[in-house]
DNA sequence: TTTCTTTCTTGACAAACGTCAATGAAAGTC
DNA sequence: GACTTTCATTGACGTTTGTCAAGAAAGAAA
């Protein structure tokens, strides 16, 4: 499953939404887009697909162009999701490709996924080559960066049934996408827990 | 407090020690290494001095030399403890400093700082100007989002008690050096049950 | 459709946590 | 030294959560 991506219609059309992506930014000349683009492959793989697991080393970084990935750790047997990208976020498991040392978690398609790929060795070397790519990685990680600062602060500083009311509010839309058993873990309850929170909150209004 | 910092014998110790911390860097020939040190200053924050205010916008980069800094919230009157930052780490209110909003937290020195000191503005032109010290900074911050990463999942998929045992495994100087409601907070729990997790594990063993 | 599987809900009970209040201990101040 | 302030501990009690188990609902497959 996934180990052999379709080329397809949907794979084009996001080469050139992806293309387009890069083209836009002002920072690079055709030139340099065009070598970027060349570097990134497509990849589609179905629901379920293991982008990567647990104790192998992450190699490439990823662009969610259509879908959802859930990231999970396996804790005495149970899955425990800490994370879900969406369209148009940029992810890697950086421990692990930045260190090059074995992954503590899973990366698994909970939605048939449409990626744009990029190796982390063709990462390093178009930095090298190009360093207004490796400004543009900067000023996204710091992005991100600010991001996992807030997430954080925001998992310490709330109840789970704050966070639920958070998720609400500013990603609804994962609400409908994820199996409520994984929304669950994400917000660090058990899945009875949850369905309660849920019911106190329609009692409130 | 901490707006008129002392130029003393232990500033000039600082600047040697961040300065060879620079140069024993390969990327940089003595040039660039030479500007990096112009472009930094060294301040030193007395006990309790806050660096950074909630509603103020971030204009500098830390790298803590000597002493530690505490990040936390003010949710409904009550101080929420996000983060502890100790010596060789570096660290900004990303958020803030990248897009120019103002900060949603405070940063506050809990014991005699002293401080390496760049500005956003000064960081943006040594990128500019030296792409080798955008490539450290790109990847200092793969680093530190690789941390920011763990500590979400860890915070996610663990209990305060498993948090604690954790903290007296992973950063036990911390356990000596901070109060102990402020460790609670950071832990996300009340003092009084902080104090009640410390009892069920010294009655375990 | 029917069947099977997965997910969600509900109840019951024990364990853990938050809050309020009181007490103790430690550190700093006069 | 005595005093004040701050921090840590302990008890009591109500709320929330985890776990186990059973049943309902929703999807997927035959």
């Amino acid at each position: 499953m996934g180990k052999n991506p379709k080329r397809n219609r949907e794979t084009l059309e996001s080469t050139q939404e992806m293309s387009k992506c890069i083209l836009k930014n002002k920072q690079f000349n055709s030139e340099e887009a065009e070598e970027i683009i060349q570097a990134i492959r497509i990849e589609n793989h179905p629901k379920g697909s293991i982008l990567l697991k647990e104790g192998e080393v992450a190699k490439d970084c990823y662009l969610l162009m259509k879908g959802c990935v859930r990231q999970y750790f396996l804790v005495d047997g149970v899955e425990k999701t800490t994370f879900f990208f969406v369209e148009e976020q940029g992810f890697s498991s950086f421990k692990s490709a930045a260190k090059g040392i074995p992954s503590d978690h899973f990366l698994e398609c909970i939605e048939d996924c449409t990626l744009a790929v990029l190796s982390v060795q063709k990462e390093l070397e178009l930095y090298q080559k190009y360093p207004n790519f490796e400004s543009l990685s900067r000023s996204g990680l710091e992005d991100q960066l600010g991001d996992y600062q807030e997430m954080l602060a925001k998992f310490i500083t709330s109840k789970p049934e704050d966070r639920y009311l958070d998720l609400l509010e500013n990603r609804p839309e994962l609400i409908n996408r994820i199996p409520q058993y994984q929304l669950a873990s994400y917000l660090g309850v058990s899945p009875e827990t949850l369905s309660r929170i849920r019911k106190r909150i329609f009692l409130k209004k």
